[in-house]
DNA sequence: CACAATTGAATTGTGTGCAATCATTTTCGT
DNA sequence: ACGAAAATGATTGCACACAATTCAATTGTG
């Protein structure tokens, strides 16, 4: 009845389940000394950083949606705790290519059971993990894509919904 | 393959689509001059404060999910905003009540439109959310129960999963 | 009743997020 | 080649989150 009723409202459900992932990831990380956000930029860097080229800060924010106010202090603290170099570019010296050290790129084998510990904690069948993710992502595709001004008499530039095309128990 | 894939964790779309809801609601929560988490206590707030009694700082913690380090600078900000008050109780003057002040509840006719806004921009089919709240619900509790200390024999006390039971198309 | 344990908030310290601004460097139009 | 515009990070300031500690008030127990 009530729109405003806080336990029928997608945004709490979505802030209260990104807190718990968030707080069930500490102890797992505890263990390599990093904390949730900063486990985000070893995951790119372990994926990109492979051929030694570094990766650059944009390239960071545009992988995890974060600028250079909120990376700049993570990349630094990550530095001090010996995970990561970071330099400017040769070529282009605005740039700062991040890289892997040693520890850091070693730490790779030890979260590596990480998501299975995750998994097993969010109970949730397998089966449907694909349609969540999906759902996720249009979501927030959606809510970043349509800013809709003020008063836009036709925004609906994105009219996907993955849930009624998928099947319920839906592979990918 | 690899199961440190960035783009193929649950966390990852959680924590995307909960600050893209976040950033979403923004623009919507500035012409009420608060910001997501003050919108948040006002919702518990409206929705329980209507006797006039106020709401404890443990209640709304309690609600949201948050302690005292993050509600009572919070809460000294809506204060100092005129939308709450704070005072200790009577009977046990350990409690703080908080009570939304004349300008705080008016707000809340402004925010009656904003769930529709939000709504509108997820683009999301009505229809599957209430199976995307209980699926958030459900990761919630579980992510909140199952600390797993270290090697317990033992832990599955929580075998729900709500996919499993419920149609695709579930309604409430 | 004395007094230890518990409870409820506030405070402190660290680490994000994000807007706004700044400095440096590169690029591009002329 | 030159100067404006754009690109790239860093910095600053504010507001969460959350662990740990502190402090006052209450409750439980002998």
């Amino acid at each position: 009845m009530n729109a405003l009723d806080l336990d029928r409202q997608l945004c709490f459900a979505l802030y209260s389940a990104s807190r718990a992932m968030t707080a069930s990831y500490k102890d797992l990380l505890a263990e390599l000394g990093i904390t949730y956000p900063q486990y985000l930029v070893m995951l790119v860097l372990w994926e990109e950083g492979s051929n030694d080229e570094g990766v650059t800060v944009k390239r960071l924010g545009e992988r995890l949606q974060l600028d250079s106010g909120t990376l700049s202090p993570l990349l630094s603290r990550l530095e001090s705790l010996s995970f990561v170099t970071r330099h400017r570019s040769a070529e282009d010296s605005r740039r700062v290519l991040v890289r892997a050290t040693a520890e850091g790129a070693a730490a790779k084998e030890r979260a590596e059971c990480v998501p299975a510990r995750i998994g097993e904690r969010t109970n949730l069948d397998p089966a449907s993990m694909p349609e969540l993710l999906e759902t996720l992502r249009a979501l927030t595709r959606n809510l970043r894509a349509e800013p809709a001004p003020v008063e836009s008499p036709d925004p609906p530039a994105a009219p996907l919904n993955s849930h009624r095309a998928s099947a319920l128990t839906a592979r990918h």
